[in-house]
DNA sequence: GCCTAGCCTGCAAACGTTTTCACGCGGGGG
DNA sequence: CCCCCGCGTGAAAACGTTTGCAGGCTAGGC
């Protein structure tokens, strides 16, 4: 015997609800890509803090492209988003972001927004200098940089890093030791190969992100370059690294949870008081030694370019 | 000069009108977990196939938990979902699922429903004897498996298809040789371990998953154990596999953007005519020889557990 | 015992759409 | 010549909830 409530299965109707309350109970997040293990562990955290507070997480791509984004502000508007983190940046644009404008509050990450225009999380880039040492006190002295898309905020924000870095350390920087590309696992496989073809090719790089430095191991591995024998690679990544390439990276490392949760949090804040004052919030990042950097002999070949005849598991 | 109407920057409130049209606008993914890069990829093909049918992508975490399902179904109703895509099988529950009664038109994918219920996708794994064959005709007999949860509708005809195939070969299946755990990474690498430390280890292992696959594959590292020299491995997985750990490997494959394509099609189908006869959809998978399978060396040691003291990237 | 304050209950308005219906007009067919 | 139909416009009802308000009841204080 069921209890009258029970019988009639009321369920609230949450469209009516929001109607009335001008709260939809559900917050977006704008990814590039969400097949990318990174943003799928974004995800994941962020759904965890903000399902707490009663918010449902709708995933959306922008694949990068300023049109997907004009489509997708006018989308999570008219859809009454209560909030919005965004993780990604079409390249290149000059003007601001449709979500910039939008009335939706919005959490940008690792992407600068006008200034005082609202919330951001951003990955501190002042380990890298760490890294650099590190790879000098190795006897490195050619180091190259895959930083990922210059006309972005998180590839141009590492590249300057690495820049001032070595000109702190007295080391002058090869232009052919840049190679930008974006943030795919493709692009940085293939500039592990035009890395690598260099008339001087550097003897220790520095890679971007998870992604790329994910691309990047198996470009190496495609052209038989061993790590760290051959080249000692340094990443800068989160811990997600570690369960795609199978093996302790040497990287500039943030937490990938924290970010989410950071980004999370910073959202309620915003939801909680419209009018706080914009609030900027730097992850933390620090520079871990793993097993992909060596002491560089001075005999070997950097790069010997031969096919990898057994791929290894 | 603006216009009047785009001066007013009318957005129409999707709240309102999902109200009065009975259609929110809204699909739910449920998996386990989106940090899995299989979710990942489905859920990337899952959002690409429903956005042009006005469907938004709300993505929900079971963590394979019963209490979790049922907070799910309840919150999903509430909030009106147009349909639900059930990738996730808490284990073990008898009771059928709570999305089963949902008054939310649902497809389940590798997850059996009551009898005529409704829609499902399902895996098909006969291929799974050629690989079974392709092991025998490389000298192998001692032919082990990693299939996930046997209380589970994937783990549970993965494992059965195997031992028939074993059967029709006249192989005898060591229950010694099985190693089922969950679909974890975590819980594969240490199956690895486990396999390769019975008395009489498998000369060759069936491994259920894609994410499970890297996972051994990284304790077959982590046990300086050399595919295929010394193991070799087949799996059951998807064209993802290969971005995951750097090499062709030997597998039973399915096209991981077709499963969810496929189920966002039969969902989308359900939704036009809800009436129609329940649709049971068999995803071809076909068996495909990698490099992670070698003819078997008699003189060799299988599994030969010497710690790696280099990882190799 | 009476008055007032506080609480509970139930009713009505409002949220922003869609959809239906009525109304007026004009044209075409009977 | 009259009627009917179609078209376009505008008004009104409905969707299911929240919330505010009014009214009635109870309890406490004077």
């Amino acid at each position: 015997m069921q209890s009258a409530a029970a019988k009639l299965e009321f369920v609230p109707n949450a469209l009516a609800r929001g109607l009335i309350t001008g709260r939809s109970g559900f917050a977006a997040l704008v990814v590039p890509d969400i097949a990318d293990p990174f943003f799928g562990r974004f995800a994941f955290s962020l759904e965890q803090a903000l399902r707490p507070e009663g918010l449902a997480l709708v995933v959306c791509h922008t694949s990068e492209q300023r049109s997907e984004e004009e489509r997708l502000a006018r989308l999570l508007e008219e859809r009454q988003m209560d909030g919005l983190i965004c993780v990604s940046e079409a390249p290149g644009s000059g003007r601001p972001s449709p979500f910039e404008t939008s009335r939706i509050p919005s959490v940008f990450v690792e992407r600068r927004r006008v200034k005082g225009a609202g919330d951001e999380v951003i990955l501190d880039k002042r380990s890298v200098s760490d890294a650099i040492r590190h790879l000098i006190d190795l006897g490195h002295r050619r180091i190259g940089i895959v930083p990922g898309h210059l006309q972005t905020f998180g590839g141009r924000e590492l590249y300057l890093a690495f820049r001032a870095a070595l000109k702190k350390h007295r080391l002058k920087l090869d232009s052919d030791h840049v190679v930008p590309g974006d943030f795919k696992f493709e692009t940085s496989r293939a500039a592990a190969d035009t890395l690598l073809r260099r008339r001087s090719p550097p003897t220790a790089v520095f890679v971007g992100s998870d992604r790329m430095a994910q691309g990047f191991f198996y470009g190496l591995h495609e052209l038989g370059v061993r790590v760290p024998e051959e080249l000692s690679v340094v990443a800068f990544a989160t811990d997600l690294l570690e369960s795609l390439v199978a093996a302790p990276v040497t990287a500039c490392r943030s937490i990938s949870g924290q970010i989410a949760t950071e980004a999370a949090h910073t959202l309620l804040a915003r939801l909680r008081d419209p009018d706080a004052p914009p609030r900027s919030v730097l992850i933390p990042n620090a520079f871990v030694p793993g097993r992909s950097t060596a002491a560089l002999r001075l005999s070997r070949r950097p790069g010997k370019l031969t096919a990898a005849l057994r791929p290894t598991f």
